[in-house]
DNA sequence: ACACCTTATTCAATATATAGAATACTATTC
DNA sequence: GAATAGTATTCTATATATTGAATAAGGTGT
């Protein structure tokens, strides 16, 4: 690469060190596009995909022909633009089909949004990348927080990260890397942080008081799907709310519930892997 | 390739070919393996995907490795397993939110559906090679016929596919070699099928009377999503049900909605893009 | 505990996917 | 309507992704 990209845009640095790394780097390209066609509010044309991504023409025309081949990616020979095709679909109802968390979390966050009138989530831990929202029950009496089936955090954020981290297992110096990169709203100090992960080792549940969005509680437990908890929790169950009204619905009576569902449901996913 | 596989498996035929025409293999490859991984019940072996899809166990590990680290495949350290992760979840949200057509046709196939009491569907035509569900309403009275968001179907099958053969302006040659390649329960002739498709581009609709499915009938409006018609039909309303209750629930006023609904769709489409 | 078989992973040679320049096409401006 | 600017696409040399063999790791039965 000859001439530096203008503004790049800390996505397109992610994918250079990918594409270096890797031995299959038209797959990273493949994934960028497509994460960038998803994130798009219009269909994009090639030059668009190319700036953005810090590309080479030729290369993408090649990606964005084969992703129209497998039917990920939806072509409009008019106007030559790209956009995300139904083929998407397809593997997510896959996905769904064959993953039992969903299946055992979805009326445990009904039962907990409705006791408490929160708004509960079921999320997967990828790693220490990212965690991804993966079920969803709304109380219906608050207003919408917005968090959907299929929403990327970063995976050390907010009270699941708090978890992560307490039970994952990483280093020090893994850690600490990684929460100087993360976007709170109003972010604890790391010695604070620490702190916190500390509390939650002890006490089987992160909270996050106003940190990542102001205003808003998180409760997170985490959820194992082996028996002997090796390695770092796979998924956690987690409620949101605004502050002042959970504390007023009676937190510490959330957090108990919270952290006996999260057991019972590593009993019914380790049970079912023995 | 110098030794022939034992059992070309019909779908490796076809990735064979691909990946000779494409300029990004690699992306076929992930393709295949991330569909072979949504069919399978169970998280699958290297040496399981490399002889079902006929690839190099070198290759297919790299393509593994590049799909885990963009968390599109899930790989367990312990079983050397890989799955479909949370990853395609969130391209799936993506394509949803920006679709219109899933938002016009849902209230529209949940009033159809509760009026003449069939499962109803939503489906995008892909283009010759498939259509996918998506949207879908049962009635609920009815046992439950199987189809469900993001379910693939060869493109030229059913009452839908009389509908884009009708419609779709290819060449009689083309469709006839499609045609042959196609699954039915009870399938027509080639002159039959023709004389359907005749019929379906003068009446606006397609019919399947138990040829795809035993005893099932089917009918199915096309949807263009541009005001002039040129091209194929981007997307279909279908109405599916048990051949006897749909005739004794007066099957010419279902075709007679489903055909209005779909004009309706159709202008409400054009109209968004001009 | 050993040998055997299966499966995963590394490694080095080469066929080829990729980058960059050249070309064709499309839209816009004067 | 010609000229211009922008975009998509083709073309070709070369860096490298892919291959097939060699090695390592894991599991099974005796």
């Amino acid at each position: 690469m000859t001439t530096r990209s203008k503004h790049s845009s800390g996505e397109d640095r992610k994918l250079a060190k990918t594409l270096k790394e890797s031995k299959a780097p038209a797959i990273s390209r493949a994934a960028a596009v497509l994460r960038l066609l998803g994130k798009s509010e219009t269909p994009l044309g090639l030059q668009a995909i190319v700036r953005e991504l810090g590309l080479v023409p030729s290369t993408c025309l090649y990606v964005l022909r084969a992703l129209v081949a497998e039917e990920f990616v939806a072509f409009d020979p008019d106007t030559k633009r790209y956009s995300l095709e139904a083929g998407v679909l397809t593997l997510a109802r896959h996905w769904l089909r064959r993953n039992q968390f969903t299946d055992l979390v979805q009326p445990e966050l009904d039962r907990l949004s409705q006791a408490f009138d929160v708004t509960m989530l079921g999320v997967n831990i990828v790693g220490l990348d990212h965690m991804i929202v993966v079920a969803v029950s709304q109380s219906g009496n608050n207003f919408q927080l917005s968090a959907q089936i299929g929403s990327r955090f970063p995976a050390l954020i907010s009270a699941t990260g708090r978890c992560l981290a307490a039970f994952g297992g990483y280093s020090e110096d893994e850690l600490e890397e990684r929460f100087n990169a993360l976007r709170w709203d109003d972010p604890p100090t790391l010695e604070d942080w620490k702190g916190q992960v500390e509390q939650t080792r002890a006490q089987g549940f992160g909270v996050d008081k106003g940190n990542y969005i102001s205003g808003v509680t998180v409760v997170a437990a985490p959820v194992w799907k082996t028996r002997g908890h090796p390695g770092h929790p796979g998924h956690a169950v987690v409620a949101t709310g605004i502050g002042s009204a959970m504390k007023r619905n009676g937190l510490p009576q959330l957090q108990k519930a919270l952290l006996s569902t999260a057991r019972t449901l590593t009993q019914q996913l380790g049970g079912e892997s023995l």
